[in-house]
DNA sequence: GAATTGTAGATTGTCGACAATCTACAATTT
DNA sequence: AAATTGTAGATTGTCGACAATCTACAATTC
């Protein structure tokens, strides 16, 4: 028998508009109208702008009061902040990875960067990306800053979002990434900080450009200026 | 004439409640219950509980499903969480401030501390915490990291929380935190990040046993205080 | 024809009521 | 008396309806 967490109706409505809005069914810019989907879904408009309010934490929407809310637009400034701040706060888990890790951890660390070598080899992107995940997840354990961890959490339906788009347009970067992964991997194994830091900033450089390249925003060379939508 | 950027019935309940936490009025662990704040604010249970959300997110709050909404607790470990996020987003703050603060900034950061220098000769702690979150508030200014500023700007309902505690108890802490705050003034002007970083973990070590104290639970004995850059 | 104004319909904000279920306490058992 | 069970009241979750106001388009003006 397996006990469900939490079923709640904004749940469920929750995870119903992430996997629409990471698959790309629900495009950036769309609106959302909560009478409309209440009708689709049977239930009233409670439960819907309570996980809205959720969508917006996560921000996969944008919420403008009296206007209702859209599908979060994806630009490359955005993605760039996103990715600032993704390091530093990752920065943390690589130094608590790497000073409190202990023998079963890292064997469970080793088994999934196993697999994802054997992704690699077999060159399936969307798979070294789940596994890549799963790798980012299990290091998130250790951490014993349960703040820290809520808040990585709260980006990573946003993060799933961006990795889908690319996936979408062919566009992967696993020979750049992988090497870094290893370092990182390694880095724990002797404890070595610096190297583990360095690492995470080359890993997430890369998952940068390939971000970047995702939302049709190539880094930049000259300067060109954003405009209005 | 001056304009309201907003003061929907959830923004005027959010900073009622917001106001009453922070002044300790409503206490740590206590019931906040919906039905009961409706009679007495003449509103009813909507914009309550859109409000409840928004005070989650500065967690003030914590909401438990079909159990209500309580006053977050303060605890020594989750202030010891915040200020190492804290530390990690502000480290970002600073390096932007000193690539990109121009000589008006420079001239407006000035001026506060100036203020600051004067109040802490006069040794009036809130005023001289007040003038460190205008500070800190006209440095985060500088940044055109949306993002980071949105999730900086959650934590500070949270902050003066914290502050407001310590004060309450005659816990202070000028001497250790200004000099500090008179070498992040200095990088500024000279562009030396490392300086600025550095200032910038002790400032905010010296808040956190600030912070600790107020809380009730001051810094482990063998505790380091500082970690590698 | 372009810009402005007015209007109908659509959409969000708020409300009060009812359903689901949780909490505190009383009644019962050991 | 301590622990367990049962129950009434209190509290949150959800709903449908109405009020406020926004949007898109038609009518009007220049």
């Amino acid at each position: 028998m397996t006990f469900l967490v939490s079923d709640s109706l904004p749940d469920q409505i929750t995870r119903y508009l992430t996997e629409k809005i990471i698959s790309g069914d629900l495009r950036p810019g769309e609106r959302i109208m909560e009478a409309h989907l209440a009708e689709k879904l049977g239930v009233s408009r409670a439960p819907i702008r309570e996980a809205l309010q959720v969508l917006r934490k996560n921000r996969l929407v944008e919420l403008v009061p009296r206007q209702g809310a859209k599908v979060a637009p994806l630009s490359g400034q955005y993605v760039r902040w996103l990715y600032d701040i993704i390091f530093e706060l990752y920065t943390l888990v690589v130094r608590q990875l790497i000073a409190q890790a202990d023998r079963e951890r890292i064997g469970l660390l080793d088994a999934i960067l196993e697999r994802i070598e054997d992704i690699s080899r077999a060159g399936d992107e969307q798979a070294y990306y789940n596994a890549r995940f799963e790798y980012a997840l299990a290091a998130l354990e250790v951490t014993d800053n349960l703040l820290l961890k809520e808040m990585i959490m709260d980006f990573v339906p946003g993060l799933m979002r961006i990795h889908h788009v690319a996936l979408k347009q062919r566009v992967g970067n696993i020979g750049k990434t992988l090497v870094q992964l290893r370092k990182i991997n390694e880095s724990v194994k002797t404890r070595d900080v610096e190297k583990g830091v360095k690492a995470l900033r080359k890993l997430l450089n890369s998952d940068l450009e390939f971000a970047l390249h995702a939302v049709g925003e190539p880094p930049r060379r000259g300067a060109k200026k954003a405009r209005q939508p």
